[in-house]
RNA sequence: GGCUCCAUCGUCUAAUGGUUAGGACAGCGGCUUUUCAAGCCGUUAAUAGGGGUUCAAUUCCCCUUGGAGCUACCA
């Protein structure tokens, strides 16, 4: 039997990154098993459809290069599609099905009609709260019978609820958990088709991963109390349940579900503020979950071979995103650079006008930032400087200024001599002004620190040749003799 | 409150009866004899507590404690 999974997102926004996990890891037993992956989205509750959501979603997966093989896909020209023999993919148009599904059960008598007002189910979980009882459906209207039910349904709106078995035990195994039981007595009477006719996530969710023939359900952990419902529908059919794996949570630094509150949540944000596909990924795939050993640095392809879900986490992750900047900055240095020209230029665009400066100075960037927020950070310590230096921090250590000048003409006098190519690259112009400081037997410390300062006007910056590099020559000489004015020469 | 799940360094984790309890991020220290960054090297730091089982428990069982999820006509 191949093995086939679903992504059952709801179009109500962005993608969780808690979502985005349980989809890698969807992903990974997929292509490891060469089963088949299924975007499913799941609306059946209207009032919280966010336009546009599924476009987004499919866009966003495919950023990430994670493509589904089946169901809902966006085309070239941005509009929704679908393939596979399976459709609708759109859980809304299985509303009929779901229905059909529904009066089978209501026809078995495992299902029952409810007409209880919004304001009695209040009232009821108030009384039950108050007397420390569990809030609970009290089956008032299990009591009614099929063919009174039957009639009261053509004039009264109501919602049909499971009935569930009121004594004995339901067990099943789950592939990261191992063998969970639960008392039937416990749970409540589901409903699963609302009062606007629409399925509820139970019913609509299992039926169809019925239908699509869904043999491994990997979830968030939020699912496993719910899962005995989901079983008694598998049960009630006869139908064969697919291996369920509740992942654990991902968890806020206090050890809560993650939120938005708290952290940026949405993997699109990510991206926006810089993070690559494959940084986030890696960093995601290894909250909960790792091939044992010490490597920490996987590919797709390398995390899809070695994953094996028993092996996953059984407790929550606490995201810890200094992690993700460090997997960053990794993947970032590992960049060509046209890649990282392309991934750096567009912050930089209305800052530095002149291309010649500005492709030099993303040139000295790399390895010094982490994401995109660091672009203009690291950039202005390039560029920005104060027209005037503090002189005592143009010295290196207990340097006479008079040497301080005397270093910094001669660095001037040293760009008169030279060409056009000495100024190609940072190490062009280190072998330039090291040649000099052999010449009149200086040191690297009381030539490269001044002349540093001079360029940058801080104690802390980019290596002197780095600066003089971006800046050119006609700035670098403007800055330099800006110090030399600054200790009063 | 009830039900369910969970518990190794601050964080992510490795080690499923026998290890000096390993790695990574963060921290700290050093090197790179110009600072910062990067890089490299080193280092601090953990089996929640209590009972069992066993020659031997991080590992198996029980209790306690702590944490989390669920407890909707949301998913």
């Amino acid at each position: 039997m191949t093995v086939r999974v679903r992504l059952a997102p709801s179009p109500t926004g962005f993608i969780h990154i808690g979502n985005l996990r349980t989809a890698l890891y969807n992903f990974f037993l997929a292509r490891k098993e060469k089963g088949t992956v299924i975007l499913r989205f799941e609306d059946t509750d209207q009032t919280r459809y966010v336009p546009g959501a599924i476009e987004a979603f499919c866009r966003s997966l495919q950023a990430l290069n994670l493509i589904p093989d089946e169901g809902i896909w966006i085309d070239d020209a941005g509009k929704l599609i679908e393939h596979g023999s399976y459709s609708p993919y759109l859980q809304s148009k299985r509303k009929d099905k779901h229905r059909a599904y529904a009066d089978q059960l209501l026809e078995k008598g495992l299902a029952y009609p409810c007409f209880c007002t919004e304001a009695r189910l209040e009232e009821m979980r108030q009384a039950q709260h108050s007397a420390g009882l569990p809030t609970r459906y009290d089956r008032h209207c299990r009591a009614i019978s099929k063919e009174d039910g039957a009639e009261l349904m053509k004039k009264h709106p109501y919602v049909l609820r499971l009935a569930l078995p009121e004594t004995g035990e339901i067990s099943f195994t789950d592939s990261i958990r191992g063998k969970i039981s639960f008392q039937w007595k416990e749970m409540d009477d589901q409903v699963i088709i609302k009062s606007d006719g629409m399925a509820t996530y139970h019913l609509a969710a299992t039926c169809d991963d019925h239908d699509m023939e869904i043999t491994h359900v990997i979830r968030g952990e939020e699912w496993l109390s719910s899962t005995p419902k989901h079983l008694f529908i598998y049960q009630s059919f006869g139908w064969t349940p697919p291996q369920y794996a509740h992942v654990p949570l991902l968890l806020n630094a206090d050890r809560s579900k993650l939120s938005k509150r708290q952290n940026d949540v949405s993997t699109e944000s990510y991206l926006e503020k810089g993070y690559l596909p494959q940084a986030l990924m890696n960093f995601l795939a290894l909250l909960g979950w790792n091939p044992s050993g010490t490597q920490e640095i996987y590919t797709f392809d390398e995390l899809a071979k070695a994953f094996d879900l028993s092996k996953v986490n059984k407790s929550g992750a606490v995201a810890n995103f200094e992690k993700l900047d460090w997997l960053n900055t990794h993947y970032l240095n590992l960049l060509s650079d046209e890649e990282f020209l392309a991934y750096a230029e567009p912050p930089l665009l209305p800052i530095v006008t002149d291309i010649e400066m500005r492709h030099r100075l993303i040139a000295c960037l790399k390895g010094r930032i982490s994401k995109k927020a660091d672009i203009l950070t690291v950039a202005q310590d390039f560029l920005e400087t104060d027209e005037i230096i503090d002189p005592t921090i143009i010295p290196w250590k207990k340097q006479e200024p008079k040497d301080v000048v005397e270093r910094l003409r001669a660095t001037v006098e040293l760009f008169h001599l030279m060409k056009p190519e000495d100024w190609a690259s940072s190490a062009a112009l280190e072998a330039k002004v090291k040649q000099m400081i052999q010449d009149h037997e200086w040191g690297n410390g009381d030539t490269l620190w001044p002349l540093r300062v001079a360029l940058s006007g801080k104690q802390k910056s980019p290596p002197p040749f780095d600066l003089l590099f971006v800046l050119g020559e006609e700035e670098s000489v403007r800055r330099i003799k800006r110090a030399i004015a600054s200790l009063g020469h």
